[in-house]
DNA sequence: CCTTACGTTGACGTTAACGTCAAGACACGG
DNA sequence: CCGTGTCTTGACGTTAACGTCAACGTAAGG
């Protein structure tokens, strides 16, 4: 009976794609910006071959442009989790970056909760006139 | 004494885009878009003249764009708030609306708070990181 | 009257995030 | 051997949201 490690999945562009509802270009082009980093198999290396790292970044990317940020922020977001800086300094300039990421955050966060209150108080109102309608 | 209304204050297009810190451009792409509707005065009907409506919408429009909606999605939106339908049909549509709304906002404040649930726990991270070094 | 400030309408430029071909490599079933 | 499916690399097109002129009008101050 193993003791850890799961098959060590993979995924081919089309499965990967396939799974997040993205195109094949759009991966493409996430790569080109250096937010994928896909291996290389096949003769010559032509075919790109997902591990998980990829899978959890593509995860990452995708919740970051639900949110509404730009790709080029995305990579650095997630480039924060992965690099894992040994060295003091670049550690508290991580915590920096933490720091700002975290008061546009909560921000955002204020932002929809207003407008979910706003939402809200609109429908008690649309509930309201149907009811002296009835 | 005065019972109610203060002054009705209005704007112009200088004033509005240094309050908001937008550019002259945005407020004309906004009503190009029909997101705003200043007044027209002077000779000719020549300057616009920015009314408490438009200064309200424009909160809406930027709030909406720091969330990252497109801006005719914006519209709908504000629009929801604006318009107010008299009849039953166009109630229940609105209604609706809402509801899609509201889910949005739902998932996106979900998306937020995963976000800030691993940015502290990275950051946990860091502190461990750096009180080991000390 | 001349400059300066503020405002106006085009109209073209730019960036981001892909979409959309086109053309070709490679493997596999029939 | 041939078509079908999956993948590859360009390379150009598109949309959104403005930026950036250019060219002009008007009102106020000196």
């Amino acid at each position: 009976m193993p003791l850890m490690s799961r098959t060590p999945r993979t995924w081919t562009i089309a499965e990967l794609a396939d799974e997040f509802d993205v195109t094949h270009r759009a991966l493409r082009h996430y790569e080109q910006l250096g937010l994928l980093g896909p291996e290389r198999v096949g003769p010559g290396g032509s075919r790109r071959l997902y591990h998980r790292r990829d899978h959890i970044r593509l995860a990452l990317i995708l919740r970051g442009r639900r949110l509404g940020f730009p790709l080029d922020e995305i990579r650095t977001i997630i480039d924060m989790y992965d690099d894992q800086p040994g060295e003091a300094g670049q550690l508290r300039y991580l915590l920096d970056q933490i720091g700002h990421r975290r008061v546009d955050l909560e921000r955002r966060r204020q932002d929809i909760e207003q407008s979910l209150a706003e939402l809200e108080d609109l429908e008690q109102r649309c509930r309201a006139d149907l009811d002296r309608m009835a």
